[in-house]
DNA sequence: ACCTTCCTTGAATATTTATTCAATGCCTTA
DNA sequence: TAAGGCATTGAATAAATATTCAAGGAAGGT
């Protein structure tokens, strides 16, 4: 796995779970999970993954992951952009896949896609805020986030493509 | 008319209805619909108007409207068919309100309330479906309601009313 | 191997945005 | 009326963020 894949990963996760008022404060964040990198790339990294910085309520400024501070401007409303609670992110690795939910979410998650149970995916195995994806034999991770995305609004934009 | 509503009103027409990318920017579009001010005032007027600055499609950036449109999106039928947040109804006694998920979703998202504390709320309780909500005192339903609505899209549908 | 080309990055810098400070005007109350 | 307290603002400045530029590294081709 990337590195950079790795450090946008751990964005995602320290934006949905912590408040985050400057790209300093993240780079602190980031050296604390292992990370060592510059403000220059923090905001690179912030651009490519559509981080909001937004006024909060205390007077300050917090950085939003593109789902809960404010719909893209479409003007088309599409239902892929429904600001969902719950949903991080998805990647892939072979025929595997992992989606990072909010911590607490991957369960209930994870039995609405047992419950569907599409064709594709053989099987899931969830835990507190990771879903592992088994995908059946032969089948691509396009089909799987087509599969996917049929009963999970918004999937599509939080799929990390390497 | 105070002058300074008036020009929050214009900042808000602005933002919504075309694209701006720098308070320079709207500095500009402000003096051509009359408003004569400086990038300082504009600073403070978008943290007022909680107004978040985002990347763009194009490589760009562009400030958005706090949570606009958040209705209307609202009562799009696919929301209550995709219940990705779990959200099945929520109830009132008194100062407490009593939140049903599907299962497993509830600390997911009593984890959510938790990390936006609101002020109206005192503190929640998760089980496996069911999220227990302490109000407040003095603090009626319909604020416990609107506080929540601010972070979870589709949940002003499923309060049930005595 | 060598040479491209593309991707990623840090340092420096440019740009943008936030805040400090002082000044002004507008209330209210004495 | 005067005096005190806010609210608002612009200029200057501080702070934060974005971009430029050059350098390295990986992947692929010859």
């Amino acid at each position: 796995m990337k590195i950079k894949t790795q450090r946008l990963n751990a964005i995602i996760q320290i934006i949905a779970n912590s408040k985050v008022g400057s790209q300093e404060e993240l780079l602190i964040m980031l050296e604390k999970e292992g990370f060592s990198t510059t403000q220059a790339t923090l905001s690179r990294d912030l651009k490519s993954l559509k981080v909001a910085k937004q006024p909060d309520q205390d007077g300050g400024y917090m950085y939003v992951l593109p789902e809960s501070g404010a719909e893209q401007a479409e003007d088309d409303a599409s239902f892929d952009e429904f600001p969902l609670s719950g949903l991080v992110s998805m990647e892939f690795s072979g025929n595997l896949a992992v989606i990072k939910t909010r911590p607490g979410f991957a369960n209930g998650l994870g039995s609405v896609i047992d419950s569907h149970g599409p064709y594709e995916i053989l099987g899931t195995i969830a835990g507190d805020d990771t879903i592992l994806i088994i995908a059946r034999e032969g089948i691509s991770s396009d089909e799987v986030v087509n599969a996917l995305a049929l009963f999970i609004p918004g999937l599509r934009n939080k799929v990390i493509r390497p």
